[in-house]
Formats: structure tokens, sequence, C-alpha cells
DNA sequence: TCATTAAATGTAAAAAATACACTATTTATT
DNA sequence: AATAAATAGTGTATTTTTTACATTTAATGA
């Protein structure tokens, strides 16, 4: 190819903040690696890789959560280009960020744990490489504004669940109490979830009744106008 | 540089989505360039540019900028990197979306006009090459967002503004009309507009009042825990 | 049957958003 | 000097949304 040929060409890399939730902890996890391979090797980093000559980013961004996961057709929402001279000591390096909502119990332990993954808490993350830690910030700012307008915490919860783990979870993104009464109300009246006859008996004596989201119904409410929106306390 | 080597190289562009308002015709567009390079020579483009070996993503969206304008300092919003193999079809080239929100009377008009640049009304837009529609379509949904959330629409006025040209600005963004003195009411008890003695006085008998946007002070009640909104109608 | 534990529920008050029509100021015209 | 014309500027009542808050219910195990 002759056209464009007296421009440079750079390095391109693919970085991924991949969310967890832990149900019982109640808490926002990260996967993370530790690095094996320089520079920086050992350090801890988000999951990354090159983008490849005949791949788009998005699909970079999803091979690199499958090698590391298993995981298959999982929405990664691409964040921001980190393209600092200087962001990677190893060379110059441009590295578009994805970030991807997954449900901690569908991963391939095994495989992510051969790659050197650990799931982290977000409240005591360790320091990571470069500007990783910045694409993590970008990250989970995106990620409360995206929770407040679209219903992207299912995404964080097993298909089943009860409106107390819906409710920490939120507390979890917001990092804030939420009133437990307006926000039963405040979601139920949405009408986008379904009632289960079964309860979650694990955390109490009376049980807590299932839940399930009902994709479609929301797609259908959208397509009318209506905005999902969850503004609490 | 030994490390990475192994890996593929992209050639690299960098687009700007140059948003101008036009007090008159109280329409919001774009500067666009007539492309004078194969491919697609002769259409219309988004102002582009490869991104060079020693400079940052945003270096880049600031120097295309300022080739085309004259204009320097002025904020780039980095929005979106596009990415599919077959986008450009000379060659594989990622290009990473910038907007710039400008005073159409600031820039160098000789320049521009040298460049091949026109302004354009958003209602009225030529075709454009690649993926450049997608570009924009991005770039407005997220000025929509943005106007609502934060005070950009000063950006596209000239200092001294009157309330009925800022709420015209906000018609135009929103696309609808919105309630004059619900507008004024909102925008005025925010207190971050100073009115100034003097009268524009163009387009009316009476005259209307010019006010100035003090962003110190905006910036003071941020800290404090302000939230600009401009939700209307 | 009683104690324990977490789930589930409703209402009143406050705040925010909306709808809406007339008066004020200046200039140009007769 | 009076009047017509044109846009700027203003306030209130109603509706909707948000917030604050305490008791009852269901199941289990002692």
């Amino acid at each position: 190819m002759q056209l464009y040929s007296k421009h440079s060409k750079h390095l391109l890399a693919v970085d991924c903040i991949i969310f967890g939730y832990d149900l019982l902890e109640k808490d926002i996890k990260l996967l993370l690696i530790r690095r094996n391979f320089e520079p920086a090797k050992g350090k801890w980093s988000l999951a990354g890789g090159f983008v490849k000559k005949d791949e788009s980013l998005d699909e970079a961004a999803c091979r690199i959560l499958c090698d590391l996961t298993g995981l298959k057709n999982i929405y990664m929402k691409q964040l921001y280009s980190y393209g600092d001279l200087e962001r990677d000591p190893g060379a110059r390096v441009i590295s578009v960020a994805y970030s991807a909502l997954i449900k901690i119990k569908d991963i391939d332990k095994d495989l992510a744990i051969s790659n050197g993954a650990h799931w982290q808490s977000l409240n005591r993350l360790p320091k990571l490489i470069f500007d990783h830690s910045s694409m993590v910030e970008r990250a989970l700012k995106d990620l409360t504004v995206q929770a407040r307008i679209k219903p992207v915490g299912f995404e964080l919860l097993p298909s089943k669940f009860t409106l107390v783990q819906l409710l920490d979870l939120y507390s979890a993104i917001y990092r804030k109490q939420i009133d437990k009464r307006n926000f039963r109300k405040k979601i139920l009246s949405m009408d986008i979830l379904e009632k289960l006859d079964e309860k979650e008996k694990e955390t109490s004596k009376k049980g807590a009744y299932y839940y399930r989201f009902i994709k479609s119904r929301y797609n259908k409410f959208i397509k009318n106008g209506f905005y999902f929106n969850l503004d609490v306390g």
C-alpha cells in the first residue's frame, strides 16, 4: 500500500478494566494481572495486549478478555485512548482502554489463574503500572454515571437477584447509603423486574424474593421514550 | 528499542469535530474540509491528520486545529477511537476523534479558507468520507449531554451575550423550544452570570442586556458541591 | 411460644419542574 | 406629539418528583 506511506506507525494496545461484583463481600472488584514480561515484570497491571494487524479495536478487546477468562460475547465499552509519549517506558505505545462488567462466577477460574489474574477489591487496589490507575479511575467514573442512566448493574449480578442485593450493589457503586424504601419504590415503578416465586434464604430467616431483569421489556420501554434513571439519596 | 518489537505497528490519525455557533442564523455549524489528497480527494471530510512519532494524541489534535484555524489553547475533548479494518480505503488507519467548541469569529479566516475549510450548518451537512458521519453523530450526542451538565455553551458564544442568545443556542443544541421564563429563572438562579450595563441593540428596539459567564465563580461553586444542570422543557 | 433476624411496606412534607400571558422599553412612523 | 411595532423582561399557581422516616411481617431456632 503506497498511500500514507510517509507517515509514522505506532504500537497500539488495548487495556481492559474488568469489573466484577462480590455478592458476599458487597464489594466491586477488578480483575488484575501480575505482568509476566518486561518492562515492569511482576507488577500489577490491567489485562492488556497489542492490537494485531487484522483485528479491530473492539475485536482486540474481546480477544484479550476471552483469552484471560474464557468469556465470549461480553459487551466491552471503549472508554478512552491514552497516547502520552512516556506512558510506557518500554516503547511508545498508544493504548485504548475498554471496560467490561462481568459476573465473577462466569469466568474460567483455572484459565484466569494460569494467566496470573486475580480479583482485587476496589477499596484496596495495589499500585498499577504505567497509567493504568488513571484508566481505572476513568472507568469507575464512567460506571457510576452509566449505572444511573442505564441498567448496567444487572450485568454484575447473577440473573436471579434479590432487591437487597441490587441495593447493596448500587450502594457499592455510588459509595453511599441508599434509602431502602425509596430505592425499592423507584426500581419497581420502572416495571422492568419480574418477581419470582423463589426466595433467597442464605442471608435471612424470612428470605428475600428473587427478581429477574426483563431486558425485552426494558427495550420496549426505551423505544417509547422511557429513560432509566436511578438517582437515589 | 527491542521491547515489543514483534508486534504490529499502525497508522494513527486524529479527526476533529469543530463546532461553531452562528448567532444570526441561530444555527450550529461544523468546520469541514474539502479533502485535497487521495483517497477521496475532493470529498467533504473532518479536519484530520496523522499522529507523529513524537507527539501525544492531544498534541496532534491541537496541532491540527491550529494549522487549520490559527487557534491555540482551545480545549479539545477526546471522544472515541475508530479502529475498524476497512474504515479508510487507503490503508488501515486507526483514528481518534476529538471535538472542539470555538467561536466562529476567532478563527483565522484566510488560513482556514486556504486549507479548504468551510462552515456547514448541522441541518444540512454534506455526505462525509469514511466513518466521519458517525464521528459527527457521536460528537453531537456528547455535546447535548455535556451542555446539560457543564457550562460548555459559553465556549460557543462571544464573551458578552444576551440571555436571548443563550436561549437560542440551547434551543439549537437540544433541537427543541425552551420556555423563556423558566430558562432565565434557571440560569440566573445559578448565579454564574454577570449582568453588564451594556445592551445589545441590533435585534430589537428595546435592546437586551449583555451578560458574561464568570468562570471563576462557577469553579468556586463546583468545589462546594454545586452541579450545573440545565434540563429544560 | 418466644426471641431473633432481616425483608417488606406507605405516607406526609419539601423541593423541583412545568405551564402560562401580560407589561416594559425603545425606535420609527405619521 | 401620539401611536404603532417589535422584542425584552417578568411572577405565580399547579403538578410532579424527591426525600425523610418507623413499623409490621415471615421464618427459624432456642
